[in-house]
DNA sequence: CGGACAAGTTTGCCAC
DNA sequence: GTGGCAAACTTGTCCG
């Protein structure tokens, strides 16, 4: 067991009834189940994207111009997190507040 | 302009208010604001995903294992609808059904 | 060859001195030494970096920390160069200058 | 002021000019300039790998199996070093040269 | 040893 | 259709 890869909890005894090698199986099934509700929900998404950006290139825009804007505002933002975080180690290490 | 990328619906007249180079900069602003809300969402979306995994691997499963079951199956999935365009194609093709 | 991965330019006759399966051996060897030379480099300069960090925290600074200041600092050259590109998108999309 | 995170030489009398908190702000800032030229370094010669790589796929060379080679000497280079350290711990152990 | 960060690999998208 | 480009995911490394 020692170099194995596991997917089980409870190595044991093995007794109880939806258990196979220690791995429950329902439990496994539904955090299965939830990524792959997630997953969809989120090319759902990406798909959205891409709808708009075909419809901005539909009408005349430049795809190319507009993705940079959104990742230059992306990285401000980024940036300003990054910032606050900074700030807040400062005060760690200025003793500064908790 | 002829050979030029252009982010520009209408070239012309450059008359109204807003417009730079026929750029409208409200329409640009509100494509730009409608994809990062949409972005956003999508992050959001992966973070519920990595908390799932993270709540999985808390009680005991190994979350590599979890990702390459999640993975065959989406392959699965994938594999399913093809087929089933396939054999929309062949239906098609021979004058079965609609 | 189709599916085959490959690490060979001419895949024909074979027939000079130092190629085995249309591999010229002694390029992929210069290649590689190159490469590896390169890679000693860059291991020398990252063994540098962590020396500078163990001194700093040797002296008492706070190595989180630093690597944040570092970070930030990073993020603003890369935003700054970010924002030239998207000035020079906007040039072409607007038709202005080359 | 014994748990905490601390980034400060001398957390004492906070008397000099430059100093808050107990940091000198030269210091670190010399600190995080030197750290910064060798990071610029580093990814110049990133860079130059980079560039090797793609020389050799314009000659027609797969890089990925390049890549490949390239991570298998460094194994053994690793390998063959350990076991050189391996060899010596022997030879102290057994009072064999110094 | 466990998470945080960087590197590499892969995949999807866009232009040609 | 192809090939480069960029983004996402995975993997390995390093620090705490």
């Amino acid at each position: 067991m020692a170099t194995e890869n596991e997917t089980a909890p409870g190595p044991g005894h093995n007794s109880e009834k939806a258990k196979v090698g220690g791995i429950s199986a329902d439990r496994l099934k539904s955090f299965v189940e939830r990524i792959e509700k997630l997953e969809e929900e989120k090319a759902a998404i990406a798909g959205d994207i891409k709808d708009v950006y075909s419809e901005a290139k539909g009408v005349g825009y430049d795809t190319k111009t507009i993705r940079k804007v959104v990742a230059l505002r992306a990285m401000d933002a980024s940036k300003r997190s990054e910032a606050a975080a900074l700030l807040d180690t400062y005060c760690h290490a200025l003793g500064i507040l908790s």
